[in-house]
DNA sequence: CGAAAAATGCTGATTTTCCAACATTTATAT
DNA sequence: ATATAAATGTTGGAAAATCAGCATTTTTCG
């Protein structure tokens, strides 16, 4: 069936690991309703269902429905999602996405945001 | 055969574009070497004809081979991807960003990128 | 207590992905 | 000019992913 090994996820499974992060934890009925083009609702449970087989969801039961949440740390996952992006698009220096971030035509920092930043720097 | 709409890349197509982007450029051979448990020569090239019909990717004849690229600038590639890694995981906020970078337990500034960083910010 | 509602578990079929073998084309060098 | 080397183009099929339907279990509420 699936491959169980290492972080290897198929297009859906990276999805819906995505909308869990986002989400911090949802139902099978979330995850269908943030889903791009979305199947069916078994269809649903059915990927949450190898997602668990390789250790990369869990669940709890709350009340009468499971509630999913990533496996993993918030804070391992955001390190580790952060390395791979510095890798590919900023030749692994985080100025240069800091850089990225401040441009103006790019992404529009609030005077708000960009004192936030500042006052970490500090 | 393979979707063409939208932005639906599988994995391996994703693994492919986003050796490109490192790379900038790359021979079919290039990124078979680059790919994590690598597929024959015919199946990297086989990739990358998907991924030329998805116009995900492009090539120009250098010599005798071809030379592949993003179809995507980089400029537009780095904010979507930016973007992106905003929403799943800082909330939206480019501070929240900043902060995990500087997160001392991690450890990936160098005191001369906070200098760097610093600079960008005035 | 039951019956209805609302959830999960499972399975088999379809679609997509992934791949390697082979065919063809292009460049090189003698 | 032709043989050789080194690319690319194509195709068919195996493996994986995706999906929906139906069975089962649990909860709710009359």
């Amino acid at each position: 069936m699936n491959r169980l090994e290492k972080g290897a996820l198929s297009r859906r499974e990276r999805q819906i690991l995505d909308i869990l992060y986002r989400l911090g934890e949802a139902t099978a009925k979330d995850v269908q309703e943030e889903l791009p083009d979305p199947p069916s609702y078994s269809a649903v449970r059915a990927l949450l269902a190898t997602l668990e087989n390789k250790e990369m969801v869990k669940h709890s039961k709350e009340g009468r429905r499971y509630l999913y949440r990533p496996a993993i740390t918030e804070r391992k996952a955001k390190r580790t999602a952060l390395k791979s992006l510095l890798g590919t698009f900023f030749q692994g220096k985080p100025e240069n996405l800091v850089a990225a971030l401040l441009d103006p035509e790019d992404q529009q920092l609030t005077k708000n945001e960009i004192d936030e930043i500042r006052n970490l720097i500090k």
